[in-house]
DNA sequence: CTGAAAGCGCTTACAG
DNA sequence: CTGAAAGCGCTTACAG
C-alpha cells in the first residue's frame, strides 16, 4: 500500500497534523521535527494525495481547457503556451475538444465542475447563454481566449481581429494589390470583425468592395480549398486574397496548386494566426501574426490570478499583431 | 453554496446512502424513491463531487497524457483519437508536454500520480528505467503509444516501423528510383528501425547502399530543412528521399523551395505518419500512413480495459499502415 | 428496501 | 511548538 500521511507521522513520532503543515510549508514546528518528518517521507517516498487535499482545501490545481478542435494548427501552438505556463504554476490541465458542438460543450462543462477544476480556459468559441449560466453556477473564473461576448462580461485575451485584417488588407494594397478577394470565416466572432477590418481597408484606400469576391469557410483547411474553388471563375476579377486564417490560406495555396495556379505569381495571398503551417508553406505563407503562445501564457496567468485572489474579474488583454512577411504576396509596384 | 448530498438526501427524506445508491445504479431502493430523489436532484441541480467521490472509490476517471511535444502535427492527430475515445468512456485526459525532458517527465509523472489518475498513456518517448520505477510506484496501468521497450514489459500500440520503413523504400524503388537518400530519425525509437527497414529494402532490391546519403533529424520541420539543405550537395546522387516524419518531408520540401528546386520533379519524397501537413503541402505528400486516431482509441480503450479489470496487463497491438500515394513521388518507370 | 456509521487522506480551527 | 478532533462529500459494508 502506498504510504499516506498517518504512515508519516507514526513513524516520525507526530501527529499528521505536524506533517500537514511541514507539508504545506506552515508555521508551526521545530527544526528538528521538521528535518525528522523529511527524512521519514523520502524514507517512505511518500506523496501527498492531491484529491484528499483537494476534497478538503477546495483547490484542485488544475485548469478545464476548452477549445473547438485540438487538430488545429491554431489550437496546437495555444495549447503550448497555456501548458507551459500552466505547468510553470503548478497547475494541470485538462483539454476537451468540443467539435463546435453545443451538447458537448456543455457536457465538458459539467464534467469540468464535477472534477472541481479551479478555472476554465475558454477558446475560439462563442459564449451562449446556457454556457455562460452554467459557468456561473460553477463559480469558478473564466478566461476567454480569440473570442469575447458583449452580453456576458467575461474577461479575454485577444488580438483586435478587426484592425489585425485592416491591416492585412491594407499590407496587400500597400503591395499594389487593387483587388483583392476574402476567404472569411462564417461566424461573428473573429469571422466578422476580420471581414470588416477588410472592407474598411478597402473603403479608406479608395478601391471599390466587390462582394462577389468574399467567399466563407470555417477556418479549416479543407474550407480554404473549397472557397478557392468558388473564386475561380473570377480568376481575372482580383489579385489578391485575404485569408481569415492560416490553414484556410494554405487551403487556398493548395486549391490553386491542383488548378496549376502558382502563389504568388498568378495571385498573393495573406493569412492569419502565423501557426506552424504558414511556416511549412510553399510558398512560405506571408501573414497577420497572432501571438499564440503568450495568448495562452496571459490567459493562463489570469485565470490563476483570480482563482488565488479569489476575485473572479479580471483586465481583458489586446495582444498585439504583427504582419510576418514571407514569400506568398508579390508586389505589383515595381511591375 | 452548492448542494451536496446531504442536501438532497434531507430535501427528499432519505439518507445518503439511498442518495448515492440511485447516483451509481445500484440496487436497493423502490422506483418512488428513485424518483423522488431524481426530482430533487433535478430542482436542487445537484451534482457529485468527483473529487470526493475520487478519494473513497480510488477513481478519478481521468487519464494522464504524456507526449514529447504537443504541437508537432503527429501529436494533434493522436490526441484527437485519444480525447474522442476517452470522451466517449467517460474519462477526462490531463495532457502533459514533456519537451523530451527526462525531469519533467518524472516531474509530471509524480504530478500525476499525486492526482490519482487511473492511468498513463505515453507516447514517443524511451522508457527510461526511472520512469519504469515510478510508474511502477504508482501502481496503474500504462499503455506505451509509438514506443516500447525491450527492457520493461509494457504493453504498446504501435505500427511496424522497420516494415512500413522497408515498404516506403520499397515503394519508391518501384517507381523506377535507384538511389535514395534518407531524412531519418537520431533516436532509437522510431528512427533506428525506420533506417533499418529503408536499408533493408534497398538491400533486398539489389540496389548498393550509399552511408553519405543518410542524414539525422529530430522529426521536426526544420530538421528536415537542415537535412536536405547537407543533402543538398550530393543533388546528383539521389533522385528520391524517404523521410522519416512528414514534419521532416515537409521541411525537405521547403529547403528544396529555397533552393529552387521543386518536388517531385527534381526529387521525390515519401514521408511518414500521414499528418494533416501531409495533405497541406505543395506537392500534396505521398507518405506512410500511421492510423494515428484508431491507434489513439486503442490506447485508450486498453488502458481503461485495464483500469476496470484492475489487470496492469495487456496485449499490444500492432496496427496497420498505409501508403497514401499523393504527388511527391513521380515515377521514373515511364521516362 | 433503507439507514447509521465508518472511513477515504487530507487541512484547519481550537486548545494547550 | 504540538496534538486531538472535526470535517470536506462521498461510498460501502453491516444490520435490520
Amino acid at each position: 500500500m502506498k504510504p499516506t500521511i498517518k504512515d508519516v507521522a507514526q513513524k516520525a513520532n507526530v501527529s499528521i497534523a505536524t506533517v500537514s503543515r511541514i507539508l504545506n510549508n506552515q508555521l508551526g514546528y521545530s527544526e528538528k521535527t521538521k528535518e525528522r518528518v523529511l527524512e521519514v517521507i523520502k524514507e517512505l517516498g511518500f506523496r501527498p494525495n492531491a484529491i484528499a487535499r483537494g476534497l478538503v482545501s477546495k483547490r484542485t490545481k488544475t485548469i478545464g481547457v476548452l477549445l473547438p478542435n485540438v487538430t488545429s494548427s491554431f489550437a496546437s501552438k495555444l495549447l503550448k503556451g497555456i501548458e507551459e505556463s500552466a505547468h510553470e504554476n503548478d497547475y494541470s490541465m485538462i483539454v476537451c475538444n468540443t467539435d463546435h458542438s453545443g451538447s458537448r460543450t456543455l457536457d465538458y462543462l459539467n464534467i469540468l465542475g464535477e472534477k472541481k477544476v479551479d478555472g476554465l480556459v475558454f477558446s475560439s468559441q462563442e459564449i451562449k447563454e446556457e454556457y455562460y449560466e452554467t459557468i456561473t453556477r460553477l463559480g469558478i473564473p473564466v478566461i476567454l481566449i480569440s473570442t469575447m461576448s458583449y452580453r456576458f462580461p467575461l474577461p479575454y485575451v485577444k488580438v483586435d481581429d478587426r484592425q489585425a485584417a485592416y491591416h492585412a488588407t491594407s499590407y496587400l494594397i500597400e503591395n499594389g494589390h487593387d483587388k483583392i478577394a476574402m476567404i472569411s470565416g462564417n461566424d461573428d466572432l473573429t469571422g466578422k470583425p476580420r471581414m470588416e477590418g477588410y472592407k474598411q481597408a478597402i473603403e479608406d484606400h479608395g478601391l471599390t468592395l466587390d462582394e462577389k469576391l468574399i467567399t466563407y469557410g470555417d477556418f479549416d483547411f479543407e474550407s480554404g480549398k473549397k472557397c478557392l474553388k468558388q473564386l475561380l471563375p473570377l480568376k481575372d476579377e482580383f489579385t489578391a486574397v485575404f485569408a481569415a486564417s492560416d490553414d484556410m490560406a494554405v487551403g487556398a495555396i493548395s486549391a490553386a496548386y491542383e488548378n496549376n495556379l502558382k502563389v504568388p505569381d498568378d495571385f498573393s495571398i495573406i493569412g492569419f494566426d502565423n501557426t506552424l503551417v504558414a511556416e511549412m508553406a510553399i510558398p512560405p505563407l506571408t501573414t497577420v501574426a497572432q501571438p499564440l503562445r503568450e495568448m495562452g501564457k496571459a490567459a493562463i496567468e489570469k485565470v490563476i490570478e483570480m482563482i488565488e485572489k479569489e476575485d473572479h474579474h479580471a483586465s481583458s488583454s489586446i495582444m498585439n499583431f504583427q504582419i510576418i512577411e514571407r514569400n506568398s504576396v508579390k508586389s505589383l509596384k515595381s511591375t
